[in-house]
Formats: structure tokens, sequence, C-alpha cells
DNA sequence: CTTGCTGCAAAAGTTTTGCACACGT
DNA sequence: ACGTGTGCAAAACTTTTGCAGCAAG
């Protein structure tokens, strides 16, 4: 397990991060609570994509009880703030990882093996404001999903060859 | 309202989706019933994205009485038969559209007013292709939406101007 | 006739909400 | 102190499933 270069939750980040979501909360009249505080830890530690079942889990884990109905209100004042993003990769399950201060990204998921890739496509944010410019809207944000098969699964599709 | 160029559910479609809705279920040992032929016609008759619940809500108006889980079981053959398509625009909610005979489409979404404009891209499949290429993965499909504010919300905000 | 299909109602899964009490400012 | 937040459990909502009778091949 190398270190990546760079880590979502590098201290560069986490110092102001904490700093814009009290001041965002502030600003709309609302608290900074330690449970929020736990929350936003939680979301800084993951590197990728997230559910919010995931972070109660692992907060549990982590013996920061916090409950359900806190998580869920606490995403959505993230999501206001813009520290975070949905991503659209189920139609049934909410998706959300760390955006604050990075480009959009595209991801490449893998049904079979629910792998989760991000990737950078400069062009996309161009296209975004021509299409947007074209029909008159004004961009907000975008969602670039490929659905495909990775490596791993084609791998195991090779022992699993006899189908029916 | 004029007629559009082309409609989804022009003659030299649906005898075609008929035939290969019934083709696709034989193979399977399934069965082409009344109820799975209504849903066909319905699905048919949209022209854009779509959800289940409209599905069953214009049925029903038609007295085209058919179950709400009739209706999830059949949206499923069709994803199957590659007839529809999933279009991830929210996460709560399944979306679908008619995909036979036509190139995947982008989505430009409006959260204020649920306004759904579809585009063609073709830049979107290459770079589709680009992408796994460069990870090893096989293309299956893709999705592209872009939340923006269009024009009609725009407008709407301008009266609304005064925000608490 | 055999096998799969339908409708219903209940179950399952995620997300939201009402309420009484607790905490941040 | 005031106004929000929290946890809990129940509600809401979409989607799935079990079952008894029904229809397609």
């Amino acid at each position: 397990m190398s270190t990546p270069a760079v880590t979502p939750n590098d201290r560069q980040l986490i110092m102001p991060l904490c700093a814009i979501f009290r001041r965002f909360l502030k600003r709309q009249g609302l608290k900074f609570t330690q449970e929020r505080a736990l929350i936003l830890d939680a979301v800084l530690a993951k590197e990728g994509v997230f559910e919010a079942d995931e972070l109660l889990h692992e907060m549990r884990e982590a013996d920061h009880r916090v409950s359900k109905a806190t998580i869920y209100r606490t995403l959505k004042h993230l999501l206001e703030a813009k520290i975070i993003t949905e991503v659209l990769i189920d139609s049934k399950l909410s998706h959300y990882r760390l955006s604050f201060g990075r480009d959009p990204k595209g991801h490449l998921v893998c049904p079979e093996t629910h792998e989760v890739i991000e990737f950078e496509v400069p062009e996309l944010a161009e296209l975004r404001d021509r299409i947007c410019a074209e029909h008159g809207w004004d961009p907000v944000s975008f969602r670039f999903v490929i659905y495909g098969v990775s490596p791993e699964a084609k791998q195991r599709d090779e022992g699993d060859e006899s189908t029916g």
C-alpha cells in the first residue's frame, strides 16, 4: 500500500474545509456541532466515492456514534456548502465525493465488481459550457459516468465461461 | 404543437421493436403477454425520459390497467433486451429512455423546473472509448448529465429575487 | 397441460420527518 | 435563554417479492 501523492485528507485541506464549513453554517444561522465535525472528518477520510450508510458504519466502528438521521441531514448541508458533490452511479442509492477545491471528475464504473475509477477530462467542462450556451442555459455542474467491464471482472468471467 | 420530424413511435420502429421484444422473450423462455405489449406501447409513446410511475398513471388513464409490479418486471426485461436504457438523473428514482436504434445521448437537466433536454455529442463515444482503453476496460455504456438553470427557471427567479 | 405471468399486499431498502430532550451561541 | 440539533422510531417512497389464481405456448 503505497501512499498516493495527494490524498483527499491532506493537512492543507482539513483545516480550511473545517473553517469553510463553519463559515457556511454561521452564514445560514446554523451551528457547528460535534456531530457535524465528526461527519466532516469521516468524509475527509474517504478517498473516492462513498455512500451514507458507509459513513454510518465506519463511524460506528470508530465509536463515533452519530445517528443515520444526522448523517443524512449533514450531507445535505455539505452539498449546499459545495464541499461534497453527488455522483450519479446508481438510481436507488446516493453516492457522494469530496469536491472542494477539485475539478469535477468523470467516473468509470464496473457494475460487476463495483469498482469505481475517477478520471479527469478537461474537455468535459468545455463541452458542458458549449451545450449550455447552445440552449441558453447556465451551467451548474455535470456528471459523466462510463459503465464498463474492468480487467478484474474480465478475469473473473474467464473462470466462469460456462453460462447456462 | 407541430409534429416533430421523427418521433420515437414512428411506424418504422413500432413493428420491429415489438418483434424484437418477442424474439428476445422467446429466446429466454418467456412469454409475450398482453400486459407486456401494453407496456411496450406506452414506452414507445414516450418522447424522452420517463419514470415507472409515469407509465403506471398514463396507462391507468388510458384504461390499460397493469399493476405496478408488472411494470417494474417488464422494464427489467426491456432493459435486458436493450430496448430501453437507464438514464441517471436522480439518485432516488429510476429514469429510462427508449434506446433502440439510437445513439446514446447526453441530458441537460434543470432541477428547478424538471426540464430535461436530450442532446447528441459524437465526441462522447470517442471519449468513452479512449478512457476505457487507457484503463484496460471494455466500454459498455455511458451517461452524461449536465445540470443547469434553464431559461424558464431564470425567468421564474427574476420575479423571485427577494430571498429572505 | 405445463410453465410462466399477473395482481395484490406485504416486505425491503434508502431517505425523511415529528417529537422530546440536549447542546451551541 | 433562545433557537437549532440530535436520536429515535415511525413515515414516506420507490422497488422487490411471495403467493394464489390465470393465461400463453
